[in-house]
RNA sequence: GCACCCGUAGCUCAGCGGAUUAGAGUACUUGGCUUCGAACCAAGGGGUCGCAAGUUCGAAUCUUGCCGGGUGCACCA
């Protein structure tokens, strides 16, 4: 945490503070507040609407009740108090309706805080080991469109995280064993007429994940509709799990199976390159939890964590207002529950984390209550240590529910191809960045948790909140500084246009911060957006190359172009120089 | 049946540890380019914030009950 800043300091623009100004003026109102009426309380700063100030609290309301005066005479008294201490920073100090104090920054400061706004940036995460879990696909199965939302947020997450300074561990579960694979592997056996790996040369190398969903798709309708098809495909499982315990990479179907996980990776790794993920630092397949969590299970169920009901090892939830769940079928084999309490013990093991953050979607929700309540039991910290962040699922406007069990939803490439489509259809042709740019701002602007309702079209329009619109907007920005044949200068004053952008450049600091500790992107989104327009409407009546007040003018014009790039970053998205 | 999430403008969404006049985008109407990228700006119409109670000086926001939608509830993941 930055020190309390010095009581009395004279300003000079060429000073950069490495704290927000908010907290600045924060500490300043905790000081009014202990002063005036003997009471310690974090005052909350909220950003007002621009007529009332640039900032506002309603710690006046908050401290009536509890010293039982009149708020707004409170709210005098404070604003006394914060007109002397906070002369420098503050130009004027109003008390507005039932007692709101409300802050107009004198232009020194907010040239201040609007210089330093990236440099501000917050840290709270320095030292800190964080793992973001996400992503996630299973190897034998097609990527869907939920694939591709849960991978893009959980990269702007982490990049969030790690932007706060966190070391952090990017993590991609997938489940290598399971009766998914059964499935697939038993299409795949169909297609092959038996167990004859030499036949997998016959596939294309671009045909392979193709070919491998369509094998999939075979299998679980088998499943579904053919007993003796079902029976195979246990058996099929049973033989998965044996082939890892043996460490069977010889017999023919230990070769199909080895083939065909590697294809999946590939396909994956193919899939993520495209996107311009950053890359995982680790991949777990459950084969290689899977050990450790059914060990811990079967230790655990000694100590009655753990018990046996119909033959299977189960966790009583219901104790605890939760479901109870199977951890080891009645088969002996341990299902998904048991694998991620191998998962969850293996990062902890190797990691020692501060903060594990699982990014999944809403409907594992309630299940992955249970697994936290049932690790707590024997290992409280990572349990509690773990963070699980849900989202919706993607629609197509228009409305189709994309579906992750059946084989026929969108795949994630379709939701590309869709976006690339009505690309094209906009006539202006778009560079792949831009692509990338339209679907992930359109995933990341809602608020994470509902669902997304995908509209190509929208997405990729060059107007209104979008991401083609904010690489647009830098790009305009970056071709008014090359118009420039000077640089800018130091900022100090503004006039009636340029006070608006300087005030708005300077949230900056505070919406990361926000983002970062509610692990909620779309606040990003919003702000790039609203800045774009703080951006255009200075933009429609100052002049800036030529202008008596260029200097001051080009400065802004530039942080606001490197604030754009340095927030569509955080969300993966390039910033071209030109569109 | 029980549990969790969600109902805000025609459509897509912000706003949610209470507060100044409920906001954007889109669509629609109108005005603005001999000047730095008008992919923009300005103005207008459009909302019983699902419904009903309750708590308070004050509720889109908190509580309860309904109604509507989604998801999850033991050997799938």
């Amino acid at each position: 945490m930055p020190a309390v800043p010095p009581a009395s300091k004279s300003f000079s623009i060429d000073i950069c503070y490495n704290y927000s100004d908010m907290e600045t003026l924060q500490q300043a109102l905790k000081r009014a507040i202990h002063d005036l009426f003997n009471t310690d309380l974090t005052p909350e700063l909220t950003r007002p609407d621009e007529q009332f100030g640039d900032y506002a609290t309603n710690v006046s309301m908050q401290l009536a009740g509890r010293l039982g005066k009149n708020p707004r005479e409170v709210a005098e008294q404070l604003a006394a108090h914060l007109r002397e201490s906070l002369s420098a920073e503050v130009q004027e100090v109003t008390v507005a309706g039932p007692g709101f104090i409300n802050l107009r920054l004198s232009d020194v400061f907010l040239a201040s805080a609007a210089t330093a706004a990236i440099s501000a940036a917050p840290r709270t995460l320095e030292g800190k080991t964080v793992i973001a879990e996400y992503s996630d696909p299973n190897p034998f199965k097609p990527l869907h469109a939920g694939h591709l939302y849960t991978t893009l947020m959980g990269d702007i997450i982490a990049r969030l995280v790690a932007h706060a300074g966190a070391k952090t561990i990017r993590v991609n579960y997938g489940g290598d064993v399971g009766l998914h694979v059964g499935r697939c592997m038993w299409g795949i056996l169909q297609y092959l007429g038996g167990e004859r790996p030499e036949k997998l040369s016959e596939i294309a190398e671009n045909e392979r994940s193709k070919w491998m969903g369509t094998c999939y798709v075979t299998g679980n309708t088998a499943y579904e509709n053919d007993e003796q098809a079902k029976a195979e495909i246990i058996t099929a499982n049973k033989r998965v799990y044996q082939l890892h315990k043996d460490n069977d990479h010889d017999s023919p179907f230990a070769q199909i199976y080895w083939t065909c996980r590697q294809w999946s990776y590939e396909y994956f790794a193919t899939l993520y390159d495209q996107l311009q993920v950053v890359p995982f630092d680790r991949y777990i397949p459950e084969s290689e939890v899977t050990p450790l969590g059914l060990q811990t299970v079967e230790e655990q169920l000694q100590k009655g964590v753990f018990e046996k009901s119909d033959g299977a090892v189960v966790f009583d939830g219901e104790k605890l207002g939760l479901h109870t769940r199977v951890f080891i079928s009645s088969e002996g084999l341990p299902t998904y529950e048991a694998k991620d309490i191998g998962l969850s013990l293996t990062k902890w093991r190797d990691y020692q984390f501060d903060k594990s953050i699982i990014i999944t979607a809403n409907e594992q929700a309630q299940y992955m209550q249970v697994i936290l309540a049932a690790i707590k039991q024997f290992a409280p910290e990572p349990a509690e240590r773990t963070e699980h962040l849900t989202h919706g699922i993607v629609k197509l406007k228009g409305g189709i529910k994309i579906s992750s069990r059946k084989g026929n939803g969108p795949s994630a490439l379709d939701i590309l191809q869709a976006a690339r489509e009505a690309g094209a259809e906009t006539g202006t042709n778009p560079s792949e960045d831009t692509i990338l740019a339209a679907i992930k701002y359109a995933f990341a602007k809602n608020r994470i948790g509902g669902d997304v309702i995908y509209d190509p079209k929208e997405s990729i329009a060059l107007e209104g909140n979008s991401g083609p619109y904010l690489q647009y907007a830098h790009a305009r920005a970056r071709s008014i500084l090359k118009k420039a044949a000077n640089g800018g200068g130091e900022l100090a004053t503004f006039d009636e246009a340029e006070r608006p952008l300087a005030r708005k450049l300077s949230e900056y600091p505070e919406v990361i911060q926000k983002a970062i500790d509610e692990l909620m992107p779309h606040y990003v989104c919003t702000y790039l957006y609203e800045l774009a327009q703080a951006f255009n409407r200075f933009y429609e009546h100052a002049q800036v190359v030529g202008d008596p007040r260029e200097a001051t003018r080009l400065t802004l014009v530039r942080l606001y172009a490197d604030i754009l790039r340095d927030g569509l970053g955080l969300l993966g998205i390039g910033a071209p120089e030109s569109i």
